[in-house]
DNA sequence: TTAAATATGGATATATTTTATCCATATAAT
DNA sequence: ATTATATGGATAAAATATATCCATATTTAA
């Protein structure tokens, strides 16, 4: 069970995004060159970030990437499921019916206890995510980033919005 | 993010288990019939139980896989963890210090803001787990299992272990 | 003592998923 | 018009999960 890069990528390019001026927005080859990622694959996790509402696109020269609300209506969960998708990590292949003392599909209403109890404890999983805005993951990064990098960010920022 | 078939197979095998009379055991080639699953993949998830010390062994005519514990001291997550392993879902690559704006490793002590919010997600899940013992999921399937199956089941067990 | 039944670990094969790239197209700004 | 950009589809490459096979060690039962 391992979650797939992209997700790291995108709360990383999220939260780069917080921090845009107003109106501003930033294109993937500026993020995929702050964040030395590989280009490509990046558009396509920003991709993933647009069809699920959380930023919005403007095309064209100066267009790119922004927040489509504000950081603190932006959850980790958003994203995590923008990239991952909603379906449930278990899943229940209805093991319980199969085999030699298994009997017809009408006999089993409720889900099994195996998977109420995995679901569960995802949904724990769910909770804590969505309990944790971009605005704080915003406020942590701004919080523990080294002077040094906070100093060459805003240059670099400069830069790439002019 | 998808958790291995493996998982499912591993819980209905140790809740079978757990119905064993003391000092019986149950062969990979009955466990496999039982769920009518690939007996040598069975096999290799077995192993991962029995390493995870969860499960012990007896080789030879009449040995098998029998709970190295009692049901209750057994948890989801155990079993969990033993096929699918302890690492954290979520890893950080460090990607905070990477591109143009990034400075020496050594300027970033503590794991990122975004790591430790994954983590802690991550716990929340794990502790939802590890509240759920092998017991409880024992007696939920007793309790959900059409009366039809368990007939048949006494009578297959019968058979089993004669 | 021997034969049969079993688990174990290694090697390997196959299928599926993840990661990554490329391209044709649509769209917007200058 | 030209340039910069996002989008979605197709594809390729790499990694992982699933599945099988085999040689070996061990244990039981005959
Ligand atoms: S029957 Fe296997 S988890 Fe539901
Ligand atoms: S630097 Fe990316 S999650 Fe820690």
């Amino acid at each position: 069970m391992k979650l797939s890069e992209g997700v790291e990528w995108a709360i990383h390019s999220c939260s780069l995004l917080a921090a845009l001026p107003t109106g501003a927005a930033l294109p993937t080859r500026k993020l995929a060159a702050y964040f030395e990622l590989s280009e490509t694959y990046l558009a396509k996790n920003l991709q993933l970030l647009s069809n699920a509402d959380i930023v919005t696109t403007r095309k064209g020269p100066g267009g790119g990437y922004a927040l489509a609300k504000a950081a603190d209506a932006i959850s980790l969960l958003d994203i995590v499921e923008a990239i991952e998708g909603r379906s449930p990590c278990f899943s229940c292949t209805e093991i319980r019916r199969r085999g030699p003392t298994g009997i017809g599909d009408e006999a089993y209403k409720r889900p099994c206890g195996i998977a109420r109890s995995m679901w569960k404890a995802e949904k724990a999983w769910r909770d804590e995510l969505a309990k944790v805005s971009l605005h704080k993951i915003q406020a942590m990064a701004l919080e523990e980033t080294p002077d040094a990098q906070l100093e060459k960010a805003k240059i670099w920022f400069e830069e790439a919005l002019a």
